[in-house]
DNA sequence: CTGAAATGGTCAGCCTGCCGACATCCCGTA
DNA sequence: TACGGGATGTCGGCAGGCTGACCATTTCAG
């Protein structure tokens, strides 16, 4: 990939947009580009150097692996997101990124670099410390869901969530394109596909939303809270 | 207190050693300094200006607040941490911070002060990200024992934990100074008070540990994991 | 010293939601 | 169009651990 399309990648990125074009250039310098389709894994934590990416176009899910070998799904991320080992430090837990979507694109950096620029660009150094803070908050919230809620509550919260981020308006519905199995949904609630099964009939039954393979249809926005 | 002393404060923290005394001494001046006895509080989520606190010495407990008045220990702090609006952003979960040990000393700036301050030192922003992300890693992993372990597997790691954290040798036997309730730990570990009761009897029972209102003296840590 | 409040101990009952098992449905591919 | 594998639907069984209830013990202020 030319420097050309690397530069307008990054040019309207949050994180970027605070650099000027020299620091932005001198970004393309170190930056790896990649793509994937649908079900490619883009990085795996333990053969991987250490790498900060950000993504440019497209899903991914991140899926996490505990010492028995159980997987969970830990998080989706959209474009514009951050994964890999983007605390700046190189103690990962066992995960991956694998591609939800066709056409995903993705810049790396090595995490090295990347303190190197950090530390000559204060104002990136700023932007880029309260990225990191919004993902703690947001792990908080996770957290305290798991705590406070049971899992019909968690569900709910999660479908309404979603629904705000990428559900489109179409005559009092909402429409979201469902690339998640259920077995993915369970993962990220944290509960079990059966579970989820049930509960997204009971949804249907009381007419809340209509869902298939392909989409979900939410009727009753306002039922889910 | 005089600027002689909060320098001798600052001097010796972890995120401010990078910094020369220039700049400490520019610090000092936007300094607040606060002390606590044991149950007083020292910060409250909503009925405060932004602030970003760190703890100079003694040992607090951070509760969250849910919708429901629910009150849940989320964690507990030791000399050095960070507390408050520290993730930069300033919308904050309902939480308030108490002091559990006595004579609780903790410096606080303002959100504002704060990030000018590491826009101007990039050494410092860059060490402030890794705390920050150190945090994130810290929620996570707590994410994932709630969601991968039991309760039991769960209490067990909090005592080894603790022990490695504060845990003082004396002959095969590793002593814990405990200033925290059953309700504490169960809070912490994300269960009930009676059910943490009739586990640490259960360990007692098999003799891997001994305990009383003040004390947990840990005979058999491998037992633990 | 005394009484109230906080903490710890114990138990029966029950409910959420996990687990295993199996049937059915959908869809891409040959 | 037939096949196979992944995704979904459904159900009974059951257990971890929460709930409420009550009492004993310790702590601490007045």
């Amino acid at each position: 990939m030319n420097l050309e399309t690397k530069y307008w990648h990054l040019h309207n990125h949050k994180l970027f947009n605070v650099l000027n074009s020299a620091e932005l250039k001198e970004i393309c310098l170190i930056t790896n580009f990649k793509t994937a389709k649908k079900g490619e894994i883009i990085y795996f934590s333990h053969d991987e150097s250490n790498r900060v990416y950000t993504l440019k176009r497209g899903t991914i899910k991140i899926v996490e692996i505990d010492e028995k070998g159980n997987e969970v799904v830990k998080d989706i991320l959209q474009t514009g997101d951050l994964f890999g080992q983007f605390t700046l430090t190189n103690q990962a837990l066992d995960e991956y990124a694998v591609a939800v979507s066709d056409y995903v694109t993705c810049c790396s950096f090595k995490l090295d670099d990347f303190e190197r620029v950090i530390e000559r660009n204060p104002a990136l150094a700023l932007q880029y410390t309260k990225w990191i803070g919004f993902r703690l908050k947001r792990m908080e919230n996770r957290y305290a869901n798991l705590v406070f809620k049971d899992v019909r509550a968690r569900l709910n919260g999660f479908l309404a969530d979603w629904a705000s981020k990428e559900g489109t308006n179409h005559a009092h519905e909402i429409i979201l394109k469902n690339y998640l199995t259920h077995q993915d949904i369970a993962s990220l609630i944290c509960s079990t596909r059966q579970t989820v099964t049930q509960l997204f009939n009971e949804l249907k039954e009381k007419n809340i939303l209509d869902y298939s393979r392909t989409e979900i249809i939410i009727k009753n926005l306002a039922a889910l809270n």
